[in-house]
DNA sequence: TCGTTCTTCTGTCGTTATCT
DNA sequence: AGATAACGACAGAAGAACGA
């Protein structure tokens, strides 16, 4: 088809580092690059356009593929545009190693600044770069440590001890339950409570989840301490990429304790009553008990997550009929349990 | 023995789901 | 709509264990 029969198309202008934006329309490039040069007054020779988005070069086959109105810049012989996609990864680049001028700068524009998004977006990105990852002890980041107790002398200290403090009131709540099982079955309960409370001990109640420190299958973050959002429990990952490091500075560490270790066999409503229900029935088998403690304290059923990806509502999920009961092997030598709790 | 640290327990919070 | 329950967490108090 003729181009001269078709419709002609539009687009958005401007120079290159120019915010200022006009509309031109045409039938080739050709066409529109003369008015663009005429507009703007710049030479046509050795000019060219290409999309403001990604710096595609548009040529005369590309012409009419692309939408109406999209953004064009005009560039002279010598320049270049990659488009602003590459504007903001190099923005970002500079903040990888923020120097303090850029901190200070960035400080001074948002003491300025009234309009609310772009507050927020000044004020995110200075708590981001003002962290202090790398430091570990109380002499180095002093800040960090503000309203714990003295005994907290490094931050991986601090984080493995609250991650020890949830389990341990996991286990709490599964003792809580022991009155509640029938009478004759509550010595067993009581038994395998202990049991697993031996074997929390040995593992210091997984405190490693959140220790950056730890070797690399115990943690849960990135030798930096970068935790990501495991996403909701019914969901492969997190739609909204959530992220923290609770290593970078207070408000972090404070932030970090309202994401939740997510039972995606509920606890409460699922893992306990079943293994309750497991004693009482037990009719001479033997419990597996491992099998409801990697239910209950470990991230084999455990999901770090976000709040917001944290949902309350009945998961709905039951434990597997095949592992409540260990299969009938060759009985073993019971060792005597050593008094726990 | 005394001070420190660990552990347990209680009360509370904020959010969300569910019941009345 | 309002009350209640569940979830997961935290702070602080108190008791237990540890170590110089």
């Amino acid at each position: 088809m003729f181009a001269v029969f078709r419709k002609p198309k539009t687009f958005k202008l401007r120079a290159l580092h120019s915010q200022k934006k006009f509309g031109v329309a045409g039938r080739s490039c050709q066409e529109v690059l003369k008015k663009g040069c005429l507009h703007l007054q710049l030479p046509v020779a050795g000019s060219r356009l290409c999309l403001y988005e990604d710096g595609t070069e548009l040529t005369g086959d590309y012409f009419w593929s692309v939408p109406d109105n999209s953004e064009l810049v005009l560039l002279t012989s010598g320049q270049t545009w990659q488009g602003y996609v590459s504007d903001i990864s190099g923005f970002l680049s500079a903040f990888h190693r923020p120097s303090a001028g850029l901190i200070q700068a960035a400080r001074q524009l948002l003491s300025d600044e009234r309009a609310p998004l772009r507050q927020k977006l000044l004020a995110d990105l200075l708590h981001t770069i003002s962290e202090n990852i790398a430091a570990e002890t109380r002499a180095e980041d002093p800040p960090w440590f503000e309203g714990l107790e003295s005994r907290f002398q490094s931050k991986s200290g601090y984080l493995r001890y609250s991650c020890e403090s949830r389990i341990r009131s996991y286990l709490r709540e599964v003792n809580s339950y022991a009155p509640t099982v029938g009478e004759e079955a509550q010595g067993e309960y009581t038994r395998i409570v202990d049991l697993m409370c031996q074997k929390l001990r040995a593992v210091q109640y997984n405190g490693s989840y959140f220790d950056r420190g730890a070797r690399a299958g115990l943690r849960l973050c990135t030798p930096e301490g970068w935790f990501c959002c495991q996403g909701p429990f019914d969901v492969d990952s997190c739609a909204s990429k959530h992220s923290i490091n609770p290593y970078g500075n207070r408000e972090s560490r404070v932030l970090f304790s309202t994401w939740n270790l997510d039972h995606i066999i509920e606890k409460k409503r699922t893992v306990v009553p079943a293994l309750a229900e497991a004693v009482t029935e037990r009719d001479g088998r033997e419990v597996a008990w491992e099998y409801f403690y990697s239910l209950l304290f470990t991230s084999e059923n455990l999901k770090l997550v976000h709040i917001a990806c944290h949902k309350k509502t009945t998961h709905k999920l039951s434990c597997d009929p095949h592992r409540i009961y260990k299969l009938p092997t060759k009985s073993k030598r019971r060792r005597p349990a050593r008094k726990c709790q």
